[in-house]
DNA sequence: TGAAATCTTTGAATCGGTTCACTCATCTTA
DNA sequence: TAAGATGAGTGAACCGATTCAAAGATTTCA
């Protein structure tokens, strides 16, 4: 049999225990084992582990051998229970395919690795309930912490966390609380710097192609251009969408041919909104920039590749990620010297060939 | 002082407890304090949560009641370290923000919080080193198995979680091994459509830009158009890029025209690098389809909304990873009577405009 | 009516680290 | 040289669940 073989290949000390059926059953060693093996008490292997300043160097020596030696690694979940606190936190997003969402993922995950952190991703698909589930699991799994844009405007079920000592930070949107970070980018300002570009290039009437005024985002945008269209004195028409993706951007182009007075430019509430249009309109024969102007937003990764280099209002959307992980891994860390902050960043106009003066 | 309030909203029970510092924490109820409040032993409590079906109606209705009026949600280290195991698996991809495996990556997570299991999100950036301090973390976070497409082909790494009892299963990788599970697309086959495809438009010299030997699929792929252009008698030429993203493919289009015999079509080993090549020609005035075919691989979300929506060689990522997620479940759940499968998807060609018959 | 069988519930042992009051040896200092 | 200080190491208690042998309660059946 070679059930006793497993450890030999590095030591000769036998790790193996049989489960209640006596089937083999692979084992790892654990600290106890390493004090027996090195000759000392559990607490000075735990010292060597997390205090090894206050170590004689000789045991220190001994100790980390014999560590390697049964290739030792430490349970986390033994170790988070006594000391009451993980490494991990969770991420909760709409939905990781949008590629604003995997942007910010992916500083969060940078930003986590750098202090040690594990993150659990979880896409609630903008469902209350799924986003309940999986508050639930982040907790069962003792999160130390968790990012989240929230599916709707409740906090509450976020301060089922708070009250639980998990610190919350909200991503891409604004704590109206003053008792959690935030991080977000101002949504507002975004419409209406879209609408003052096509308001400089000559544009008096424009089409707002926007989506579900549940989305905050969406809201907000939608303010933005209402107190631009104001301020500039220009006429814009709302087109409304169910959902922001390429499909519905090419629905969006026949409300937008159908309309009494037929815009000079278009803004989308996202660049797949954008993207569908300009494929709608390529289809119709409709030139771009030349005889319609059109502007995204978000400025995704494919923005400049896309059938016109499409305009659109970018957001440091890998930076929000980062800037949210550091301010929830703050909070977790420093605890009580921590103040709570609201980080707001500004989107910025990025100028490609999809806009042109009017003609 | 507010210190003895925090449970009294929804019952009388206090659950205070306070640090060496005398600081007030905030505190949950664990599964003594049910017990203790419902009038039960420990072991009761339990059952309700794990076998309610042995539990008299009575007891069982009284225990969650209890447990609804103390939000108690069971500390998961410790069930976790007493039963040994973990319902948390991790991802480990080069780079969550390449849309092929943002995709896969949600398909990992759908399949995963279907079973209840949380998900780990890893980067790797094609990285041994960031990869091996990964793999670290979840061996300490005890998850349950791995899902992975390793930065190398050394398979040492994975056979340390093996031995300690953690699934593994290749992701995006043929398992070469019979001891793993695997999820791949035959590269090789992939290769060969593109180049069947533009053999059948009438392409008799094709460049094929590719990047670093390195990346199995890669060398797979370039397997593939090696055979397909040795089959059909065509002539191949291959360009190198470092990185496989837009600026390499507008690089590689200055390659392309320096060629002595220039192409009439190009095969391109991502659509990212056939973004730039679009790009770059487009911007040398050279018409696609008309003058020079281009064709790209993974036909990612965008490849319809492209300068010249791409003709793309389609993987299932998104089923890729729900059945890689599907197999590493079945082989945590079911442990013994498991036997290892390796899945290989084909590859699709999708027809788009950048190719067409060579003039 | 009493013994056996079945159904509930109990509570101590356990998982694997961390913590901390304590011991023991060595070093200072008056 | 005695008393105090410092440094290294010890090991039992603990975190919060799960498990399981055993006890207690109830039902079944001869």
């Amino acid at each position: 049999m070679s059930q006793f073989g497993i450890s030999l290949a590095k030591s000769s000390i036998l790790l193996t225990r049989f489960n209640e059926q006596q089937q083999y059953s692979p084992m790892t060693a654990s600290l106890r084992d390493v004090a027996r093996e090195a000759g000392v008490s559990v607490g000075t292997v735990s010292n060597v582990l997390n205090r090894p300043s206050i170590v004689s160097p000789a045991t220190l020596e001994r100790v980390r051998r014999v560590i390697d030696q049964l290739d030792f690694v430490p349970n986390g979940f033994a170790r988070q229970l006594r000391s009451g606190f993980s490494r991990t936190i969770g991420l909760v997003v709409p939905d990781v395919s949008n590629p604003f969402f995997t942007e910010v993922a992916r500083g969060v995950e940078d930003a986590a690795s750098k202090r040690d952190y594990a993150v659990f991703l979880c896409n609630s698909d903008e469902s209350t309930a799924k986003e309940e589930k999986y508050l639930n699991a982040l907790i069962e799994q003792q999160v130390r912490g968790v990012l989240i844009t929230p599916a709707d405007n409740k906090a509450e079920r976020l301060n089922i966390l708070r009250d639980r000592g998990i610190a919350v930070t909200l991503l891409d949107r604004e704590s109206k609380q003053r008792n959690q970070c935030s991080v977000s980018v101002d949504d507002v300002r975004g419409g209406e710097i879209a609408i003052e570009h096509l308001v400089s290039l000559g544009h008096e009437t424009i089409a707002w192609v926007n989506g579900p005024e549940s989305i905050p985002q969406c809201a907000d945008r939608g303010h933005g251009v209402a107190r631009a269209a104001k301020e500039n004195n220009v006429s814009v028409s709302t087109i409304r969408v169910p959902q922001m993706n390429a499909d519905q951007g090419m629905e969006a182009l026949k409300a937008f041919l159908a309309l009494e007075k037929i815009p000079t430019a278009i803004f989308c509430a996202n660049d797949l909104l954008a993207f569908g249009v300009l494929r709608a309109l390529l289809n119709e024969g409709i030139k771009v920039p030349e005889e319609i102007s059109v502007i995204g937003y978000d400025d995704i990764a494919f923005a400049p590749s896309a059938a016109i280099p499409l305009t659109s209002i970018s957001q440091p959307a890998y930076q929000l990620g980062v800037a949210a992980a550091e301010l929830l891994l703050a909070e977790c860390d420093e605890a009580a010297m921590h103040s709570h902050q609201q980080i707001r960043f500004q989107p910025r106009l990025q100028i490609r060939q999809s806009t042109s003066e009017r003609r």
